[in-house]
DNA sequence: TAAATTTACGCAATCGTTGCCGAAACCAGG
DNA sequence: CCTGGTTTCGGCAACGATTGCGTAAATTTA
């Protein structure tokens, strides 16, 4: 098995105590500099690296978080991993990621597997079938440091790092009316989520402004924001089937935006001749797309590298933290109309 | 900060020791039926979870295990997680990442540092600079269990899943020739890769059945894997310059035939009437791409499985694994030539 | 040279858990 | 009532690292 070496190995290899040993790698002003260099140089040489469990007990700490995401195989997510592992790894921190597949049973069960993995904090995207949050509010007032990101709840007092959802929903709507699209529908999540919630505010705010009413058949949730190809299938096929049928969609996800161009390839629906498209991707590979898809792209790495910074602050304070941030970060419209 | 219960105060509670709780809770023989009801009902009442890093450190394991891959954000490494993820969950693991970006000090860093967070075990998958596999070799010596997946070497003696890249080369080249095909390059990752090795020899083995001469200009190795987008820009142009311009490429890894379809969208070489492609694609959406690549697909969840598999053998074994399993899983073209 | 002070290190407790040994409390048989 | 054997439980030590406290030895001071 694998053993590394402890302090004791070193002490006894050096004549000298634990103790002794541990004063001197952690350079205490009464530990002698001769004493200092021989343990140095020997922990050096056999690579002595403290084992992060007995350091964790003593510290009641464990220098990792836990990371709550529906699904690692999507653009937006793994980007931001990439982010939250970016920061965390400098700071010392490893990850620790879990998958709710955007179940609500999923995101209890790993939540408190989490907790129970005694993680310092969590970062947490919410799931889209998660409306009641009691399970990660009862953990939050036992003292568990939570930052919300993404998906976040207004249900606890934390940081909370989202993209501008009303904005990029706004401009990508706004960019279908400027082309001429006049019957604009929206393909969206589950209705309780923030993301969900924003974007169809930025939605009707664009259509408020050129004066097109809302027409509440043009928009349709899904309740597991795209993770069944037949959920995301009924909900076109139903748009499609209206009488007076939408010549534009503005989709409010990436798994969406995929699955919609998905049907209407299989359709053989002409895009955008027959209907147009704009939405949320993170997707790096819209470009080569038959379909021309206008996507709003959210700052991923960013909000990922934003989040797990909050986290640390709070982490790392000496003190109980009262002000809360609630950062919003840009995104992106890239225009992809032939 | 979060607190939570540990045996001390289920034994205060309950007026009992600790050596009695922890006895009850793991329901050994000699307590009685009576404590040991009373202990588990206050331990459930007050959700008692054992402490894991005290256990840890008892135990001297960690319950945890490092996974080693080059990007998260990679089709074919995504779903991998997620194979090793559902298989490391089941049995009460949980799993750690880190991602080399295909640098050979990168690993040897996050490969140090997973070993000093006393992980029980590795799933690796090699960079693409790296040749020198010492590092790996030092930790494994010293008893450190390591199971290669994808990208392998033959130079641990250990449990190995690899993807049937010889077959699967040998089929998306067989497959370019039979549609006619008779000048066809090869875009490939760094020489030394395992997978780059297997998938030369699959693609002059289809080449030697047809009699088709191999051509050493036609083979064009990226050091990075594509990381870099001027790399494989650079060899691409460099195929397209050659005197005898090849009329097909197939590509032996998901950056590269992404990264190659961007540059001929850029170059507009018209695909497949100048230039044919097949390769190597975990993306699950290459049926919307404009470019119609016909392509290999790796079992990536079955492999990050049985890989996991592999591990938790080791791990739970008694004794000393000698004989070691080197398993091949079949991959599967999908053919998209329009 | 004796006393005071500084230097340099060891002892033991701690974090939460479990293994081992010992010790009560109980019962049955003689 | 005594002896021997169960049953049931508590105490101690250990896993590896840190740290307050204590104390020899070395050094300085008077």
């Amino acid at each position: 098995m694998f053993e590394p070496p402890t302090l004791k190995d070193i002490a006894i290899a050096l004549g000298l105590s634990t103790s002794t040993v541990s004063r001197a790698l952690r350079d205490t002003y009464e530990i002698s500099s001769k004493t200092k260099k021989r343990v140095l140089d020997y922990a050096q040489s056999i690579n002595y690296q403290p084992n992060p469990n007995a350091l964790s007990l003593k510290e009641r700490r464990s220098k990792s978080i836990g990371v709550v995401v529906s699904e690692v195989a999507n653009h937006y997510f793994s980007q931001a991993i990439s982010g939250i592992e970016s920061i965390a790894y400098d700071r010392g921190y490893h990850i620790i990621i879990s998958q709710t597949h955007e179940s609500y049973e999923r995101e209890k069960i790993n939540v408190q597997h989490l907790a129970s993995r005694s993680v310092d904090g969590l970062l947490v995207s919410l799931s889209a079938e998660t409306n009641d949050i009691s399970h990660l509010k009862e953990l939050h007032d036992k003292g568990m440091p939570i930052v919300f990101f993404d998906r976040v709840s207004n249900e606890i007092e934390t940081h909370k790092v989202r993209a501008d959802n009303f904005q990029g929903a706004f401009d990508a709507t706004e960019h279908l009316i400027k082309t001429g699209y006049k019957r604009i529908a929206h393909l969206t999540s589950s209705p309780h989520l923030s993301i969900s919630i924003e974007r169809l505010e930025g939605y009707m705010a664009a259509l408020n402004k050129y004066n097109i009413p809302v027409h509440s058949d043009y928009i349709k949730n899904c309740q597991h924001g795209g993770m069944f190809p037949e959920e995301t299938e009924r909900a076109v096929l139903d748009l499609l089937q209206l009488q007076e049928k939408p010549d534009a969609i503005f989709i409010a996800g990436d798994r969406l935006s995929i699955g919609c161009m998905e049907i209407l390839k299989k359709l053989n629906v002409k895009v955008p001749d027959e209907l147009a498209l704009a939405g949320f991707s993170n997707s790096n590979v819209l470009d080569l797309f038959e379909i021309r898809l206008s996507s709003v792209r959210q700052p991923a790495f960013e909000m990922g590298q934003a989040a797990t910074e909050m986290l640390l602050k709070i982490l790392e304070s000496k003190y109980p933290i009262t002000e809360f941030e609630n950062r919003t970060i840009a995104t992106k419209l890239f225009i992809r109309n032939s």
